[in-house]
DNA sequence: CTTGACCTTCACATCAATGTGAGTGTTTAA
DNA sequence: TTAAACACTCACATTGATGTGAAGGTCAAG
């Protein structure tokens, strides 16, 4: 498929698909002509990058751990070196520390709304009594 | 306590603690001669700050959520918009969305550590007894 | 009273993620 | 065959979170 449906299937604008190769994040290839031609599979890896992006990952992370995300767990073990190795365990810590910090808020959040919302309710109780 | 103590005790810059200010985040009160002085409970509400823009949020939206993720819970329904409302469910829903999704990345991240690890412990194990 | 370590504001710089548009070629369909 | 829709590259603009430095005020210690 050519960029546009990619663009459309994905959310996400041309402009940041081509961004996103020249990042290193994904490779297309090319007809003929020059278009990009991408592959089904393209469709997920872009959810994927726009996922992480979106949970403020920059690129650079995401192009290292791209590989390591693969659906058919490519064991692609030959050449891991061990600063790789170090590289994802520090970011899988990053992960935790930010998924904890983020329930933390989400229920905070979650709190307070029901407050508001009980006490709104009670008012409006007290509004119909009255 | 001044910006500089404060930096340090939070690992924040003096600059980033001025631009959160700047953005409605903070609100340092004034000495005589002009410095800003915080109090001993900002060290939390930059931690805090930090802690959600890390997230990836961004400032405006920290702006709000900030009163509703006070810790003694004030309750500050009173004048709540139901707009406000409507954007913290939105922010809520968010929140949870990145959550589920960092940690379904976290997971592979583990699964591929593991399955890496084990299968570098098998090698180091079979050259040993050859 | 001067020096050094603070603080102030202001402004320009940078980096990553995006938008936007110009100028040009390609494909599609009327 | 021409117009519309899409593709390409290149490049400049913008936004948000930061860094950095200049020019200057304040304060404590020698």
């Amino acid at each position: 498929m050519r960029i546009g449906e990619l663009a459309e299937r994905t959310g996400v604008s041309r402009r940041l698909l081509r961004y996103y190769e020249e990042q290193g994040l994904i490779i297309a290839s090319r007809a003929l002509n020059g278009y990009r031609e991408y592959k089904e599979s393209h469709v997920d890896v872009v959810l994927q990058i726009k996922g992480l992006l979106d949970a403020g990952l920059p690129t650079r992370i995401i192009q290292q751990l791209l590989p390591c995300l693969d659906k058919p767990q490519t064991i692609y073990v030959p050449d891991v070196t061990s600063e790789m190795i170090t590289t994802l365990q520090r970011e899988q810590a990053r992960l935790s520390e930010r998924i904890e910090f983020l329930t933390r808020n989400r229920d905070a959040i979650a709190d307070y709304l029901d407050t508001v919302l009980s006490v709104k309710a009670a008012n409006a109780e007290s509004r119909a009594t009255s």
